[in-house]
DNA sequence: ATAAATTCGTTCGTATACAAACAAATTCAG
DNA sequence: CTGAATTTGTTTGTATACGAACGAATTTAT
């Protein structure tokens, strides 16, 4: 294969390293009150769907690998966001749960987590903004 | 801003997120013969376009700040990939180019390439394809 | 010409991201 | 029922990613 032909800039990977940059950079700045990274609040918010949930099922849940989930775990805990608690029925479970202030503070932030999407999709219409994420959920 | 209403699937930055992590897990499989990440392929494929590059420069073309930079760079410098000299005209830069075996080994490594893109946008009809990366274009 | 602003590259610290290897607990299969 | 396979969570190591602060070199503005 030749070399003249490949265009990093029209690569679909280096657009979406690229994308979730951006993505990234919009989160952090609309976030920077609150001291969240995105994972740690797509975290929060999946503890808040489920109640309860364990940390590899939240891992799956919010598509991070144990190894990573354990990293997010422990900054959410030792902040005092979560809490944990042995599972009696499996007795290598942990169940993490939001606490008060955790909670108070995942619902004063749902706000700017649509804010933040809102000011991603900007450039889009809005019918470019449904495909894009019609387009994004099959590549996945 | 209520609770109930925000569901993380359907935000476009966790998306993005799912998206790179396939692309990069393609990428990672099909070039573990190389022993290359994206990025350091990236930054090869730039250096070759640009024949001379400060890193700086280079960060910039591939999207990459100047601390990250330095540890690609660093890693390719040390594999014998790449060879810096230091600029006469501003002695703050260092131009870096392709070594004979980083240009055999990329140049090797260009059809993978596309390989890993074909299997990215596997899921998308041609159309689908083109939609994606014009959205992807306009978002960054 | 010189002070101010900018650019280049480095270093430190924090936070994903994941491969690999592991122990302990649980589930599955014959 | 019991050995094999799987699951849960941890640890280590490597590689982005980037904010912040920094010294040195260069460019800009006055």
């Amino acid at each position: 294969m030749g070399d003249g032909d490949y265009r990093l800039e029209e690569q679909v990977g280096f657009l979406l390293r690229r994308a979730q940059q951006r993505a990234t950079a919009i989160f952090t700045a609309r976030f920077a009150g609150y001291g969240l990274t995105p994972t740690q609040f797509a975290a929060l918010a999946k503890i808040a769907d489920e109640g309860e949930v364990s940390q590899n099922r939240l891992g799956r849940l919010t598509a991070m690998d144990p190894a990573t989930m354990k990293g997010v775990i422990d900054r959410l805990s030792e902040r005092g966001l979560i809490a944990g608690r042995a599972d009696q029925e499996d007795r290598r479970r942990t169940q993490w749960r939001l606490t008060d202030p955790g909670a108070a503070l995942l619902a004063a932030a749902y706000g700017d987590g649509f804010a933040v999407t809102a000011e991603i999709l900007d450039p889009l219409s809005p019918r470019e903004r449904a495909t894009l994420l019609r387009l994004l959920a099959k590549i996945v």
